[in-house]
DNA sequence: ATGAAAGCGCTAACAG
DNA sequence: CTGTTAGCGCTTTCAT
């Protein structure tokens, strides 16, 4: 028999429920109950209990909590570029949900590599009890391996058997692509981002749909990396022959192109209309102020990880194994008029 | 006496080091020590148990390695606010050095409340094995406490008691100030941040210092919020008697009042010079582009864990409690000069 | 409602 | 070098 009846081992330890059981008269499973799940045990014995642990400082231990329970209260989310601006609100948004949720985020930046991207993932799953994947790079069987193992979340990405929440594309694309029109252009360069993206692909077929519908002409060059360098070197292989207006798949790559397209000679909006995608900080000050459909950033991060602590059966409590319908939300962008876009001056190209 | 011969009770669940060891035909123990520390352990037998672990899948379990060790591997990095560009590459540089080192980042953004980062450590103390203050706000004697408990270093604050990496804030104002002074000007405004930032105070000293030095005049307006929206009131503030050259505490508060003064109608660099701090992302691509003091934004956040790691006594491994002298890098700042500064035309003021 | 006791999976003396 | 044996601190049947 273990001899628990000794004070805490060393002096300075902290006290444990066998401390606290031993002040109060009661058993350290008592205390146990008193503290994982109140209600299952008597009114007044849970509050000498609680009362006696507070004096004596007793704070329960998450690793030994863990160990026979498996819950850690914690989540992982990983990140394709921490660098990324994209990030930032959406790192917020999962942070404060989680928090509220009595949840700590485990935060993995992977660089873009898909490479680094499963190495966090080993290394976190055993110890959170779910996972959202930010913009993750890995193909849909990788993430299926993944997802077998602990609950997930895939954000920015659409997948059949895997709750998801994205931005809607179609339709900011749809806003963007109404925008230019009703500018006079009739033509749509889409300055297209890395092909393992996504949202690359969504959004480049929401604008060929949409130019369609509307009687435009679209073409698309690319791809280029996702970075001010990669607008850079757009507007390059642009400058040959100047569209009247181009989309680019993101924020940085427009800001790059911006710059770019003015170290050319060739005026924003004079001569080319931008637009970009995600309104991500910066967005507002950089010259010309970037035209872009801005995803709700904050509440994707938010969403992501809601729906993450559904599926793990409500907010660090008891696992109900109630989950529901798949999810997958899909939340409106909307378009953010600033001063990259304007009527076409001459006829297209 | 335990039964562990019955083969890993639910088939579904992973294998353990029991498993393993009855694989193999040896004691559990020798398989703890064959992943926890080989060559305490027959070569061939080690190799044998890899072996046989590797095809059965075993991974062992970090909750169940930390219980009775303490050993997570996790650290935490409190930080300020993650939607300030300010700490993206921070968190990239501390990312990196810890997942090199096997460690695993907790992130909490507090959003610039010490209630909230008082939260946060209290609830990671318990899990991790060190902690990354990144611009923290609590007093020092908060942070003691919590320093009492995990090694904890300080990121951009200096504490005589706690390890610490700051930017060599002095230096990098001393350049700051040099450049203005040869670009003609003799009088600078500091645009004060908040009253509570350990970096505000520092960056105000040394430029009164510096300019007393030079022969130059300083005076000081503010505090305002680190925020565009700081830079924008900030603006309003300084537009009744615009000085030829301000220094502001960090650069969205220097975005911010680029745009202010811009609106405002006072040219940016023709009718003021205006100097930010930091370096951050955006600096590069404001209008005009911003001259500023740059800091080592991911060398701080990789020092910072490299310190913590050798306070926690080597990569993942057993602790040597060798923690050496009490470490305090000063990195390096240097001047980044763009657009946002010129010649002085008028006499000042 | 509470107590007793058996683990969760791994590590760490202590023997041999 | 390897096996034995206690735990780490908490949860959780199973009795009472």
């Amino acid at each position: 028999m273990v001899d628990r009846s000794r004070a805490k081992k060393t002096e300075n330890s902290r006290p444990t429920i066998y401390d606290v059981a031993a002040a109060c008269g009661v058993a350290p499973s008592t205390v146990s109950r008193a503290f994982a799940r109140p209600g299952r045990v008597n009114a007044e014995t849970a509050e000498r209990i609680r009362q006696v642990a507070a004096e004596m400082g007793y704070r329960t231990n998450p690793l030994a909590r863990a160990l026979p329970t498996g819950r850690t209260s914690l989540i992982a989310i990983v990140i394709a570029d921490v660098t990324n601006p994209f990030f930032f609100e959406i790192l917020r948004g999962a942070e404060e949900t989680a928090t509220e949720a009595g949840y700590t985020l485990l935060v993995a930046d992977v660089q873009e590599s898909i490479e680094a991207e499963r190495r966090a993932l080993d290394r976190m799953i055993p110890m959170v009890e779910g996972i959202v994947l930010a913009t993750s790079r890995m193909s849909d069987s990788s993430i299926r391996v993944a997802a077998k193992q602990r609950p997930t979340v895939v954000l920015n990405r659409a997948m059949s058997d895997i709750a998801s929440v994205a931005t809607d594309n179609a339709l900011g694309m749809r806003r963007a692509v109404e925008h230019l029109a009703d500018l006079g252009h009739v033509s749509i360069t889409y300055v297209a981002g890395p092909d393992a993206s996504w949202a690359n692909g969504i959004r480049w077929r929401a604008m060929r749909e949409a130019t369609q519908e509307l009687g435009m002409r679209a073409r698309r060059i690319g791809p280029f990396a996702p970075t001010q360098a990669g607008g850079l070197s757009a507007a390059g292989e642009l400058a040959a022959t100047p569209p009247t207006a181009v989309i680019a798949y993101n924020d940085l790559l427009a800001i790059g192109l911006l710059r770019g397209l003015s170290s050319l000679g060739i005026r924003v909006p004079q001569d080319v209309s931008v637009v970009g995608f995600d309104n991500i900080f910066g967005a507002d000050f950089c010259t010309p102020q970037l035209t872009t459909v801005a995803a709700p950033l904050r509440q994707l991060g938010k969403v992501a990880v809601q729906t993450l602590l559904n599926d793990l059966g409500g907010p660090a409590s008891g696992r109900a194994v109630s989950r529901g319908p798949l999810k997958t939300a899909l939340l409106p962008a909307r378009l953010v008029i600033r001063e990259s876009t304007a009527r076409v001056e001459a006829l297209a190209e």
